[in-house]
DNA sequence: GTCTATAGGCAGATAGAC
DNA sequence: GTCTATCTGCCTATAGAC
């Protein structure tokens, strides 16, 4: 299952490094002779593999979509209550932090205006997909009593992704992780109905 | 007192443009050619006010705090209660979306690894001197029985600063006015004393 | 697939005339 | 203060050898 093709081929590092790249500095923050330099390469050598620096971005959004896609079905199934999936999905933010990175969605939302054109529907796409799970959960929180809130799910969700992207965005240049923790506990804990509750 | 100098002097027209362009393309989205372009003028005239695109950059951030602390100052002179005072400093954010612009230091913040090095204790300093303005309103909030939170108040606003930035980022893309407002809102609602809370 | 070599453009910046 | 002219460097991208 593992390594069925570009496990560790020129195209996935090439990915793996403008992803970091992109994450730290922006996507327009790096350039071909960044990724080169780093993977011991020539600029030519990583038009063979992508065409140019937006069919680039747009293979680096792909990847990236796929993989919190499976990383969001990953904590249904390990997760079962909706307070742990809240807690869990907060955790994802997290562990992208702990890289010293930027979420790349929401770097790239800060970008937004200069970015190739046909990366901007996947920034908004992915924005939704998260809304779209997060409102799930929600109403299955609310359902079975667990969480507690006022209004429609959906907005409880936008409002859950941009706090989190937000949490990102200020902790990430002060170098606090306890900064993201608590801003992000704070956001979910007044999700949680009376009886779990805040002591 | 209007115009004691630099009221539309091309030094104030070239941080304007420059203002704009940072919060809307970023701080590595624009150059010099882009601000010249727009007053009509040659990138060496631009030299002559500023001496290089760093000291751009600082000059730009200086006037926004200033901006920024004095907009925060008239908040306090014209809203007296707590809650008041909450929603006026979100709509200072709202006010930025609806420019169809982000806030200057969320959006450095997110470009924080590229910008000049003086830059970056100036973008730290804006959240800080946000959280110390929300902490004391918060703290007066909560005196006076009308805010309800667990915890420190700088925590709360620690979280309030990150979820507005957030709300904000994240909106612009989508062109959408009301996805800021209802996090804002929701993110508000959420410290309200019971009594004057959500219906 | 990866290389060398190179093109064309734009970036930030400077010198010196007016 | 603003201009013209120019510099150096980096950017994305391509052609063609190996």
């Amino acid at each position: 299952m593992t390594k069925v093709k570009g496990d560790t081929d020129t195209a996935t590092q090439i990915l793996d490094v403008a992803e970091r790249l992109a994450q730290v500095r922006g996507f327009n923050g790096f350039s071909y002779a960044d990724i080169a330099a780093e993977l011991h390469l020539t600029k030519a050598a990583l038009h063979y593999h992508f065409a140019g620096k937006a069919e680039l971005g747009e293979a680096l959004m792909t990847r990236y979509a796929t993989r919190f896609s499976d990383a969001l079905a990953a904590v249904e199934s390990r997760v079962d209550d909706a307070a742990g999936r809240l807690d869990a999905y907060a955790d994802l933010y997290l562990g992208v932090l702990r890289k010293e990175r930027m979420c790349l969605c929401g770097m790239l939302a800060a970008e937004y205006e200069t970015i190739p054109v046909p990366m901007r529907d996947t920034v908004l796409r992915f924005f939704e997909a998260n809304e779209e799970w997060l409102t799930r959960v929600l109403e299955q929180g609310r359902a079975e009593g667990q969480l507690q809130f006022a209004g429609p799910p959906a907005d409880t969700a936008r409002m859950i992704v941009s706090s989190l992207e937000g949490a990102l965005l200020v902790a990430r240049p002060f170098g606090d992780i306890t900064r993201f923790q608590m801003a992000a506990t704070q956001v979910l804990a007044g999700l949680r109905a009376a009886s779990t509750g805040v002591v």
